[in-house]
DNA sequence: CCAACGAGTGACAACGCTGTCAAATTAGAG
DNA sequence: CTCTAATTTGACAGCGTTGTCACTCGTTGG
């Protein structure tokens, strides 16, 4: 075990100073080519490997980055977090992950103290918390610099990775226009959850620039949940006039909307289309395969990492592409409507 | 912000030396109840949190543990991670997490890498990288103590976590014979997954214990996916001999089955029982909702790396439990066979 | 030819904590 | 009370880096 190799080492057999080793595994400038070339190849030799802990004393800073989140979704979850370590990794730091209840009252509290303890260098927020106030303010004033990761609003611009959300969701509505239907429900996302709750905008657009009021009763609240999906598909179905398509705001109510119809025998995509938001694994191992948009999750929290990075080296954020587009999937839920059919 | 208090600032509110301090915060022996109270008293007015570089430079540990998996289903790795960090936080340990591709020629080298980089104290291993040789053998190699969740195999028997798999199959496969199913087909799971594939054997003695040796065509070898899961089920249901319940050894293959079901119109659990194993999210999403097996996944996770934390504290582990149990879960995709039901 | 300059380098003091070991105090035995 | 042993405490030297600042060079401009 030649666990024990430090600057020391290096430097002796470099024939330098450890501080001009330090400078080369630092990438500083000042540093001769023909040297830092000596050096490099003495780190090889040995295998050295800076001690981070040493390292973040001198330094002070912790290379560590808090990825904060509360979101049921186990897949959107790890999307995030994949994209955040890649991009934490690549840079030398590493990142350290937060559950969090965004309910809590002590939220901001608990985040400032895990904040210092560990003393993070940055954080990563992610929906909802990255749409909470108190959160942001808390962050501010202990000096915590954070990005957000497609937050609902348009705070804090030059810290945020953004989608084309809203916009995509009326390209989803007037898909469903085109294959005839003018009966589209739409169920809402959870009112705490900002960016899920304005996908409802880009169906109302569509739904105006098509002409078309929708019934009142057909734009229904759910909480973002299979469960609370399926309920408000019951209601939906239930009544004699039924919309022919159903657009959720994600994934999960689309999918409580497709056991609503399974469980009262309505064909889908025959009688009735669905579409869902985010395309979770689960819309494609749903039975009908789900209509959906996917959301570039793993490189938006890149991006959201990689910003923060930027800004901890304070070097310009200008090249981290901070706008993101979702896309149109088209799979087995969505059909012309029943009417149009007949046209045929 | 008064983010610079330090151990001093703390010695000298209490009118102790700093090693004292440090006692007090390490929760070492020999420090006089008065003198403990007195510096806890300090630590809390001032609200001084130890600097966890320089405690780990100055201890030689850097009190992380590392969570290495290579696991595609979301839900499992957000129940291991919740488990682990909540072990780790509970102890002043945080979690390190590393994804990584259990059929890279480079593992070993990459992971003894990483873990050297990081200079972390464990790792806690999941399936299928805790069933590799060469992962177990790269960190015996350099001396880093490691757990196992869930290994398929006796080995490192004091270091690992395991629960009543291949029993509770049995079990499971009891409860579709008790409904009078014969015609039991079972869709192994992924070779490479030691675990999963294990429960097998629980279907096996549970035929065999009920005197039905099933037809070599009716056990199939899946992959762990939905779409494998779909393919086999469709060469089961394919036949003329039907079998008249298929038992997954995963719920994404149950899943899968469940869609081979609908596409071919065949009604479950009217003329087709399902069972899985897993109980992911998507168990209770489907339709209809999937009877299977749940695994105390967190707490898994969290005995796991307890274990280690013991270790590294060099305390007992006893009172760890290391042996969990799996519990049925009904729900609606078995009933009665076909014939019984004629029966009655 | 000299002063001023910038690049390249190194000596050394932090950084804030724990380990070691010796000193001081207290408790226990006689 | 005294003497020894155990308990409690503190001084101090690291731990392995980086930051600061000073020093040594060739260059350049006057």
């Amino acid at each position: 075990m030649n666990k024990k190799i430090t600057i020391d080492d290096v430097a002796r057999l470099a024939g330098v100073s450890i501080k001009t080793v330090s400078r080369v595994t630092n990438n500083e400038p000042n540093v001769r080519a023909d040297t830092r070339i000596r050096v490099s190849q003495a780190i090889a030799e040995l295998g050295y490997r800076p001690n981070p802990s040493a390292r973040s004393l001198a330094a002070r800073r912790s290379y560590l980055i808090g990825l904060v989140y509360d979101n049921p979704s186990p897949s959107y979850l790890i999307n995030v977090q994949n994209g955040a370590l890649t991009a934490c990794r690549a840079a030398g730091y590493d990142l350290v992950i937060y559950p969090c209840d965004y309910r809590s009252a002590s939220l901001a509290d608990d985040l400032a103290r895990m904040v210092q303890q560990s003393r993070l260098d940055g954080i990563v927020l992610t929906p909802p918390l990255c749409d909470m106030g108190v959160v942001t303010d808390a962050l501010t004033e202990i000096d915590v610099p954070f990005t957000r990761v497609a937050p609902a609003d348009e705070k804090f611009a030059d810290q945020s990775v953004v989608t084309n959300d809203t916009e995509i969701s009326r390209v989803m509505t007037h898909h469903l226009l085109d294959l005839g239907h003018r009966d589209i429900a739409f169920v809402r996302g959870h009112p705490d959850h900002g960016a899920v709750c304005n996908r409802y905008e880009g169906y109302r657009a569509a739904m105006a620039e098509a002409g078309i009021r929708p019934r009142k009763e057909w734009v229904v609240q759910g909480f973002n949940s299979v469960d609370s999906g399926e309920e408000c598909a019951r209601r939906l179905l239930r009544g004699a006039a039924r919309p022919s398509a159903i657009f959720a705001a994600n994934d999960d109510m689309a999918a409580g909307t497709l056991r609503a119809a399974h469980a009262l025998g309505i064909s889908v995509p025959g009688t009735l289309s669905v579409a869902g938001f985010d395309d979770t694994p689960m819309a494609r191992q749903v039975w009908p395969a789900l209509t959906t948009i996917s959301q570039p999750i793993r490189r938006m929290a890149a991006s959201a990492a990689e910003l923060l990075l930027r800004r901890l080296r304070d070097q310009s954020s200008d090249d981290v592409s901070r706008h993101l587009e979702c896309g149109l999937i088209l799979r087995d839920t969505t059909a012309a409507a029943p009417q149009v059919r007949q046209v045929g």
